[in-house]
DNA sequence: ACCTTATTCTATCGGAT
DNA sequence: ATCCGGTAGAATAAGGT
């Protein structure tokens, strides 16, 4: 929670000019209704607690930097993340099995006593480091992938978490790495509410789908995840920003959902799809021009299912605005 | 592991703006 | 000319046996 405190004192400084955004929004209150903001940094979003006013997605990560950036040497801001993601450094050592010295004499029995209790322990050692090494490249995957998708830090922990305890549960033999840092990354994507489907998540990762999203069930059966179908209202953010929608129209698309959610027409349904639909309905309401195939593109949900949809979502929104 | 069912996808077309 | 809405059949997901 710390770095609450460091991301808005700095965003004055930094963000000046970077974006469009009115003074205003910088305040606490919402400019829409004058409720409170609220900094989620899980999400990765400044959003409004009352009417759901979403005012900045994918924030930057401000983890240490690792240099300075003015002509003095302090660098304050270096300083070792304390995170789920370390590792050891990997070193180890290998220990030859000839009982010989560097010169090829041989050794007196007492050394090579001494040599074989040190071969046991080295043993022991590097097969403990062998598993650092693994732990060290699935998060280095975890990190691509995630900086790739856009995901916050809070996300990448679990998703670290997650991995090491896949390891040490023993389910990784008969699994690839790869399949499984993405199915931890799926898992907690979904735990922290900022879901990306399956498939974008195939085409961030060395493995195909169907690998991935076995380890996913594997990771979540042994495991015991208790993982809750994605919220459609959670995908509003990234579609909305990668299609260019007006505020306005991401808001209403989040009413949509609601007014869907009231009326169960959301069960069975792929909430990216209900997402997708809820953006096009809305964008529709507010004389936005966007093509059900353009949608489609950039959500990975197919024109066919955002029309069919669509339709209903504005039909069940309407009906709950008529009875206000 | 296989089968069932509901949902989504691909491909396609006629009609509307 | 492009977009929309609908349809058929294939593919896929999830649950049950």
């Amino acid at each position: 929670m710390s770095q609450t405190i460091v991301d808005t004192a700095d965003e004055g400084s930094i963000r000046n000019g970077e974006r469009e955004i009115a003074p205003e929004r910088r305040g606490s209150e919402c400019p829409e209704c004058a409720g409170s903001i609220q900094h989620d940094e899980e999400h990765g979003e400044r959003t409004c607690g009352e009417c759901g006013l979403v005012l900045e997605a994918d924030e930057i990560d401000y983890g240490p930097e690792w240099r300075a950036f003015d002509d003095t040497t302090d660098r304050r801001r270096v300083g070792a993340p304390v995170t789920p993601l370390r590792h050891d450094k990997g070193l180890s050592t290998t220990i030859g099995w000839e009982n010989r010295d560097a010169y090829g004499n041989h050794l007196s029995e007492r050394k090579r006593e001494q040599l074989r209790r040190l071969r046991t322990w080295n043993e022991r050692f590097t097969a403990k480091s062998a598993q650092e090494r693994n732990l060290k490249q699935a998060f280095g995957e975890l990190e691509r992938m995630a900086s790739a998708l856009g995901l916050p830090k809070p996300c990448r922990e679990t998703a670290g978490v997650l991995y090491r305890r896949a390891v040490e549960d023993g389910l990784l033999p008969g699994r690839s790495i790869e399949a499984m840092t993405t199915a931890c990354l799926y898992a907690a994507a979904r735990q922290h509410g900022t879901p990306r489907t399956l498939v974008a998540f195939a085409s961030v990762s060395r493995v195909e789908k169907l690998p991935v999203q076995r380890a996913y069930r594997y990771l979540s059966e042994e495991l015991g995840l208790q993982i809750e179908p994605a919220d459609p209202i959670h995908y509003l953010p990234q579609y909305a920003s990668e299609l260019e929608i007006s505020d306005d129209a991401e808001r209403l698309a989040r009413e949509i959902l609601e007014a869907a959610m009231e009326r169960d027409l959301h069960s069975g349904r792929s909430p990216a799809g209900l997402a997708a639909a809820a953006i096009y309905g809305a964008a529709r309401l507010t004389n936005e021009r966007v093509t059900q195939e353009t949608i489609g593109d950039e959500t990975g949900v197919s024109s066919v299912t955002v029309r069919n949809r669509y339709q209903e979502l504005l039909a069940a929104y309407e009906e709950t605005r008529d009875r206000r």
